[in-house]
DNA sequence: CTATAGCACGAACGTTCGTGCGGTACGCTG
DNA sequence: CAGCGTACCGCACGAACGTTCGTGCTATAG
């Protein structure tokens, strides 16, 4: 196979597994390339040479992390009809994937975008476009599911998940997620 | 005057006002130490020795940014009548603070909050500490308006603060802060 | 006028960061 | 077998980090 473009497909995606994780945690910038390549068993130069700089990581890992939101909540998701049943099981997946630790450290997407979102510059633009997708894919179903304002439901159901993110995360509160579940129940008219 | 504990007001305090805005937009710690001096045209040890470490500063500027929303937003409310009234009144005001830039960087909690839910330790502590304070303060009004379980309104409401502050400052939704009015609106009941 | 205390300073420390350079083991292709 | 490209490593660098130290102002107290 002549594979388009990027070369080396194990190790390089072993590394961006495990950057996604350690950038939920420790954030973009916290996501260090030492710290990268000691839990790798590996040298700096050996990770470092995957990517050229931390900048071109830093993009890696953001769109690895979609990759898995695209691979545990979107894909299996379409199964369900358009509309109605696809959104609820966008954030039933969705919520299940943040409860059962899906990102070792809390939701990528709300650590990242509350990083960047004041820093111009590429990464940014691809933490923007990731979220941006989510939120224009939930309310292109909210749209088909014949919903008035699928923005303004695309918005409620995204902030329910950012509050029982922090709310769970930051507070340990165990109820956060069936609270988050119930005001989406609401806003698609359970 | 035998100023009870802490000395050094002005410069300290200036310090501290500088050190909100810039952790609302760097994080916590991307907070340096350098840059804060440079930013008020001090050297590192002479900013440094206001706190001691990182840590304290980092703790301080926590302490600083919750009497910022006390000042802006707790304070002002307390002349709403209890219940309802006051907590539109928090919604209101605490959304304006977000809108008009009251940090300079997006909301302080949800940047801290993303970024040190992971990180057991005092600052962790902090940052929840500060946001419980808030939340409990949400639900006791709620609870005094009669509405039934008030800790779920309060979710709700600090959920769409949280999804306002993404939309506007991630994707320059314009539109973000009317949706969490409207959200805001129709959780209490319009 | 002298002594004391509080701020702020500049220089230096050890560490860690991102980033380059040169070398080595291995698998392919001729 | 020779040659080459790929994947990884060891090492070194300059910069920035938090932190420590000794010093010099300025103002108040005796």
């Amino acid at each position: 196979m002549q594979a388009s473009a990027t070369a080396s497909p194990s190790t390089r995606d072993a590394i961006l597994e495990r950057a996604v994780d350690l950038a939920s945690t420790e954030g973009l910038e916290g996501l260090t390339i030492g710290h990268l390549a000691s839990d790798l068993r590996m040298s700096k130069s050996g990770v470092f040479a995957h990517f050229g700089s931390k900048q071109e990581l830093q993009l890696a890992t953001i769109q690895a992390a979609g990759a898995r939101v695209l691979e545990r909540v979107v894909a299996p998701a379409q199964e369900a009809d358009e509309g109605l049943p696809r959104l609820r099981r966008y954030c039933e997946l969705y919520l299940d994937h943040l409860e059962k630790r899906g990102f070792a450290g809390g939701c990528f997407w709300a650590a990242a975008a509350a990083e960047f979102d004041d820093r111009p510059g590429p990464v940014r633009d691809a933490v923007r476009g990731g979220v941006e997708a989510w939120l224009g894919e939930l309310a292109a179903q909210a749209r088909l599911a014949g919903l008035t304002d699928p923005d303004q439901v695309a918005f409620e159901l995204w902030s329910a998940a950012l509050g029982a993110n922090m709310s769970r995360r930051l507070l340990g509160d165990d109820l956060a997620f069936d609270r988050a579940r119930r005001t989406i129940d609401v806003a698609l008219g359970a």
